[in-house]
DNA sequence: TGCCAAGTTGCACTACTTGCAACGCCTAGT
DNA sequence: ACTAGGCGTTGCAAGTAGTGCAACTTGGCA
């Protein structure tokens, strides 16, 4: 559509593994070098890259204020703040805030945990649709047509064992998620970690985002986690009224 | 230099603000609503940005992702961070993480106050450098002449009654930083705030970055922000450790 | 049902982008 | 100190890709 926009795009993306040269990321691009030289002029004017040193180009700080003022602007992560923060005062672990956008789920809040033990996440990055807690609950707030049509078009790639790997599968769980008010990812995506999720309403009963809790299972045995839906629930409640949904008289 | 590329960089600015029209977006960047829409869609197909509804576009994920790993590549950050945490901890006020990059101040991170008043700033966002504490140690750190080069660039635009608004002011208070190896903002950006600075330095002694603590004068008095120095300080040299600072030998 | 506003598409024209080749700077090695 | 190699940078000519116009489509509202 717009080539050179096409490839100032591809340029940053290759940016963002790090610090690189003209050269490398002309090679990356599959472009000539004065073409990478101009691009990236316009983008330094722009500062969303910046010169790390003389032959290093990194990027720049626009990018974190148009991140982060964007990620002001989502409601839902400005509104949940308090009750997430709270949540992740009171249990120590890692929460995350998600959101389903366009087919995917990408995390647009994270609360570290306090233990040294840390996972491994990254507001902007995306969840997989089949194996985490956060996925499961934005899913199963569709209807069933819908539900089916995202279930067939996941790929299943197994990540650990207990990795659901098929859509009726999934489906089912869908349905066991959407009855019970919160989805477990029992080690379905990396082997040493579990989570339980619940989903934030706005005043409509609409599935806005999803909060998690993910806890190392050598901190938390399956009880020890599942102990804590309690906590995730308040806040996920909290969070929802914040989010102006007034659970009277909704189903 | 690069005209598509440039608008697009215009258009995603104009984003930042919040959701926008066609219409909006074509006006606010002086160019026909078709091109937009073209630049859009390649800014979409790469996740740059999203529809929000059917006639709203904004920010998307991709964007959210870069600046989180730009962010954690910055090393300073990364080393830094548990300095800065518990200097955070320990007062309960607002700890900020900035540097300097290419003529500007930028804050590249921010513990929240724990008290209820909050002060607004952002991460991305740029610092004045006449009247703020981050900026006061970064262009410190520079020898004479640069500083004078610095000074002299400067619009001094008073924001409060203590605001600097001369470059011999502003140099004097520079050497004043230098020597006593930390800035203060009385008061000169905000009234209600001020704030104390301190850099971190790298292995050969150069300085990364500059923390800062934040206080509204309704908490603390000028005396009382004084006393938070010396936990400044030991924040500043565990955090300079981390980048491998080490003070044995070093002026 | 018909109007208005907003998004979308086809097309022709031109300006912008592109790659090449040559240049100059900086670094490292002898 | 000199030289060679690598990398960033610039001028130029060719042509493609981006642009704006005008007409069409869609969706919301009275």
């Amino acid at each position: 559509m717009s080539q050179s926009l096409d490839r100032a795009l591809t340029v940053l993306t290759a940016l963002a593994e790090g610090p690189r040269t003209l050269d490398q990321l002309a090679e990356s691009a599959g472009v000539h070098k004065t073409t990478v030289l101009r691009l990236l002029r316009t983008l330094e004017a722009h500062r969303f890259v910046q010169r790390a040193d003389a032959r290093h180009y990194r990027l720049g700080a626009t990018l974190f204020d148009l991140a982060s003022r964007a990620l002001d602007q989502r409601d839902v992560r400005r509104q949940a703040e308090p009750a997430l923060r709270a949540l992740n005062d009171a249990t120590g672990h890692t929460v995350h805030l998600a959101s389903y956008e366009s087919g995917e789920v990408v995390y647009i809040d994270k609360y570290e945990s306090k233990h040294p033990v840390r996972m491994y996440s990254r507001i902007g990055k995306r969840a997989a649709l089949h194996c985490t807690a956060v996925a499961k609950v934005l899913v199963a707030a569709f209807d069933e047509p819908r539900r089916r049509e995202i279930a067939e078009s996941i790929t299943y790639t197994p990540m650990t064992e207990n990795t659901i790997t098929n859509a009726a599968d999934y489906l089912a769980e869908l349905r066991t998620v959407a009855e019970r008010g919160y989805a477990i990812d029992d080690s379905e995506h990396e082997d040493f970690i579990h989570c339980v999720a619940a989903p934030i309403r706005d005043q409509a009963g609409a599935v806005l985002a999803a909060v998690s809790v993910s806890v190392p299972k050598i901190l938390l045995d399956r009880p020890g986690l599942l102990a804590l839906v309690p906590d995730l629930l308040a806040a996920a409640d909290t969070a929802s009224r914040a989010c102006g949904w007034n659970p009277v008289g909704k189903d």
